[in-house]
DNA sequence: CTTCGTTTTTACAACGTTGTAAGTGCGCTC
DNA sequence: GAGCGCACTTACAACGTTGTAAAAACGAAG
């Protein structure tokens, strides 16, 4: 049971002074008397006052939130165990808290989330939204843009719309990792491939198909995953029923990489001797599998701190004109490939 | 750049009526003909009126925010690539989003950030705080206590306070661990620790001995770890050194579990056949270890909803006595041990 | 046709802060 | 010593909502 809070008043009557100077003293403390504001400070310990953040955001029209939004899911909840969700959420807290603005949690995984999502915003629940999005037809970034809430994405938005995001350069990951395999010497290469209805996966296989075409190797087997470890493991089978005498593999994420690896331990092909296997992220899952992965980095938390001050900056000085920011892959040589 | 957002003065303009109807509307519908209602209700959709959460915070008391604090954890913001936290995580979002309450992901890993949490709860920034705090000295627990923050803890507080917690009998744990190996025929068996100075890894280790002292073995080799996959891979060459003709390990959570499967095959010595391994959690790894981890499950997601649950449930009646929630581990069986 | 209750609506005072305009004191100039 | 800045402080009106007390509308009863 605390006692009631106390407030600018409450300092007020303590030091002697009126509610405005407490107040200035709080704040930015121009023209304040330096004896004045030591009187105060010392009212303000007495009484263990804390600006009340309520009445603060009513006049000054900023809350210090913003929205950390995870869109565009299936899945659920069993986002967070996806390492890539964590880390976006690693970059985003390292980020913001050196800037003491604090993100809110939000699941838009279903339309009645998603309108949450946008009514929370504009009652001015938070002042921004940093939207993690990776269907492109997914209709939050719209919504958004047309509440006129300041937001950014991570990944380009399906279709042009004015909103600023980061993202990265997938096709040129998945170029690396074809130049990889193909300079490692392997022939009966193959690839699985992420969803297909999301960007990066076309983008990587895109990336990866081109690459290959330009070595001399017009068709790639190919089998779609979902980005999850049993569905890299059943599109691992496939390729192997499909073409019994593959030596490399190139997965569209870390995740995917070690249940093929798996797969191919147990039937017996070793990794890389036999089968070469390359991933995408280096994610937790690369240094965990045996043995390490080859992959390609994408630097999650950089880009999602990028994310974060690119909404700091748009919430600064409110109206600038959409930015991107386009972060460079980098192939990361383990044991795998 | 938005309009401006209607207010409720707005609203009520349109539709010929005063302030409060509109309230009353938009809030308990009590005592409003039905035909006014109707008339309020288009009006509200012609102007596209939402409730300003500052404004109504501001007299309500209440945000309909709560903080999901992450403390006393020494390694900055890798935290969140750690799958317990990730299904902390999950299990709070999945509950409180049923209740339209948002949380707010807070890091309390040095004392400015612990000072930082305090002052943004005591501001009324988020109505209470579910803390998960490692350390049983970790001072955070006890200062929001004293601040009357409504607050309830992930494992229950290093030393007794009035607050509410939710736990696992971790020692149950780690008796059925013992248990199990034992049964399975094992002699020289080990185990690798969580660090010493957290609570659920004192308990586990407490019953795990006290279970082998009971079955014959009054001495247990241990090696301490940190609950990451390094400390685990060196806990396991520490063991072998000491104990080289180890036949079990049990492993204080999956992770440490899975590095010392890949040490132990490293050394040549088969899982289970030569060596029996046992993990904690049933987490990710434990699924994505080659042999899969035989392991002790923790309810994370349902201990982090009852957790949720306690708070809203206090903040729905404030002052009622802390209360706690225990949960009992399971032993699941896999190809580990 | 007045009077009384009930139901519905309205006006108004909070809530705790910020920002602005008006004030107070004080030292300076002429 | 009156007038004038300057530095600082104060009183007051917002901000958009909720809740309460007072007022209005409307039937029903006497």
């Amino acid at each position: 049971m605390s006692k009631v809070a106390p407030t600018l008043e409450d300092v007020a009557r303590v030091a002697g002074v009126s509610r405005a100077t407490v107040s200035r003293v709080v704040n930015g403390t121009r023209n304040v008397d330096p004896d004045i504001q030591e009187t105060v400070r010392n009212a303000i310990e007495q009484t263990g006052y804390t600006p009340n953040r309520a009445a603060r955001s009513l006049v000054t029209r900023r809350t210090g939130t913003v929205a950390l939004v995870i869109s565009g899911t299936s899945g659920g909840s069993d986002v967070f165990t996806d390492p890539f969700f964590g880390r976006v959420t690693a970059g985003v807290v390292d980020f913001l808290r050196g800037h003491s603005v604090h993100p809110v949690l939000m699941l838009a995984d279903s339309d009645p989330a998603r309108t949450e999502v946008v009514e929370f915003l504009r009652q001015g629940s938070a002042d921004g939204a940093l939207l993690v999005s990776t269907h492109p037809d997914d209709p939050l970034p719209a919504r958004l843009v047309d509440a006129g809430v300041p937001s950014v994405l991570y990944a380009r938005p399906g279709r042009p719309m004015p909103i600023s995001y980061v993202d990265m350069d997938h096709r040129a990951g998945g170029r690396m990792a074809a130049d990889h395999l193909v300079a490692s010497g392997r022939y009966n290469i193959t690839t699985i491939s992420g969803p297909m209805d999301v960007l990066a996966s076309q983008d990587r296989h895109a990336g990866f198909r081109d690459a290959m075409a330009r070595h001399g190797f017009p068709y790639v087997p190919t089998a779609e995953g979902g980005f999850t470890a049993e569905s890299g493991a059943a599109a691992m089978h496939q390729l192997l029923t499909e073409c019994p005498d593959l030596d490399a593999v190139f997965a569209a994420n870390d995740l995917m990489a070690q249940a093929a690896v798996d797969v191919l331990l147990e039937h017996g092909l070793r990794v890389p001797d036999a089968v070469a296997v390359i991933g995408f992220d280096d994610s937790a899952p690369a240094l965990a599998c045996r043995p390490q992965l080859t992959t390609i980095r994408q630097p999650v938390e950089k880009m999602a701190a990028q994310m974060a001050d690119l909404l700091l900056a748009d919430l600064e000085k409110p109206g600038q004109r959409p930015r991107s920011a386009i972060f460079e892959p980098e192939l990361v040589i383990r044991a795998s490939a």
